[in-house]
DNA sequence: CAGTGGTCTAGACCACAGC
DNA sequence: CTGTGGTCTAGACCACTGA
């Protein structure tokens, strides 16, 4: 007899009986103490299995109540959000980056509301090219808040992109992050080599640091482009 | 003195020490001993704490090495897949459902290869609308293999959509996920009341369960859609 | 080999939610 | 009030990994 159980194998069993019928959606599970004595294992370890059971979206627990399976299980994703550089390195192409233009001008209206930035904010708006295999991949239109990161005039964007830059600089900050789908206009056309109106997936992020409006940017990626995840 | 120190607050006050640069992206962390001798709480209670910085990607650990600032934190969403019906409803809006067409027919080739199905295999093909206070919302083009799953030939769509059903009959499956854009073809443009060419966000889902294929959807979403997640 | 994290245990107390 | 999960502790042993 294996005298060490391991939470994963209380976990394990446990989606094992959910799935198979044993415990529906909706039922009741017997409580910790009962579950431990079962496995004969501590009262924490059967605890951790069921914390992981909560992260998953599989069962709900509550005090006094227990823990009951989900009636629908939550489903979610976790999706990473890599460096282009290091997306474009993971499929095995080689990556380069360019500088289509910069400059520094005042937050127009749409962005002010967005970012709740104070009327004539000097922004540092940039436009940079990742290519893959030496095409167009992903187009990022890149407006950086002088007035809260003002290292920013003297960075050198010429050869390392704004976002590798920005996650150096302020590495934890808080962003809200949206995916959609947009019609290619014109110079997005011409960048990425496609034709006007074509349908581009388009990521749009802001970022924040201490409430404080860091950065917007918008990267739409060459037609065709799909983000995958599994779960 | 506090004299029980939370696990949340050590985690707090190591995230505090990292964004504040003390602990600089790619530096050593003092080992659990000491932190827990530094913050009075059991080595677990540290460990719980570091194990949190880990799943929320700010620090590596290896045993020996020791604890790591993470050089690159890694950026990470965890997006919540909803049911259409609760998205809608989780807006304030009205959810309406209706079943567009319905038919058994053999797999199509695109849709064999993406599901390693075997030559012949029977499907169900469902188009089915889902409105938001009574405007189009989300079109649902659903394939269920009818092998896998032969109950959805008694099962009645008209009135519930198949992804509440399919939740409820395997709830816990395997699924690949990705996100895109693409054209409105002219049928979409008709059911969502949108112009042919209009750009879709689109989301594209297959299932399996124990390895077996069981469906695959694909929904395209009223023009001007966002799915939008903060983190 | 030695140092680190990874896990388990037994017990305790607490916080919350129903009754 | 009582039963449930939530957390903490002190100690132990194990597993990995680098020197």
């Amino acid at each position: 007899m294996c005298t060490t159980t391991s939470f994963r194998v209380i976990k394990a069993d446990i989606l094992r009986r959910i799935s198979g019928g044993e415990w529906p959606p909706g039922s009741l599970l017997p409580n910790e103490l009962a579950l431990a004595r079962e496995f004969g294992a501590a009262r924490a370890t059967v605890g951790r299995a069921m914390r992981e059971l909560v992260d998953d979206g599989i069962v709900e627990r509550k005090r006094k109540t227990g823990t009951r399976v989900r009636p629908v299980p939550l489903r979610q994703v976790r999706l990473d959000i890599p460096l282009v550089r290091v997306e474009v390195e993971a499929q095995g192409s080689s990556y380069r980056y360019a500088l289509v233009s910069s400059e520094s001008v005042p937050a127009p209206n749409w962005l002010r509301a967005r970012l709740d930035l104070r009327q004539g904010a000097e922004m540092l708006h940039l436009v940079c090219l990742h290519l893959s295999d030496g095409h167009p991949y992903q187009l990022e239109d890149r407006w950086i808040n002088l007035g809260a990161v003002p290292q920013a005039r003297q960075a050198d964007f010429s050869t390392l992109g704004p976002s590798e830059w920005l996650t150096r600089q302020m590495p934890f900050s808080d962003i809200e992050i949206s995916f959609s789908a947009s019609a290619a206009e014109p110079e997005q056309a011409r960048q990425l080599s496609c034709a006007v109106g074509d349908p581009l997936f388009r990521i749009e992020r802001q970022t924040f640091w201490e409430g404080r409006p860091i950065t917007f940017v918008r990267m739409v990626y060459r037609c065709g482009h799909r983000l995958i995840a599994r779960y």
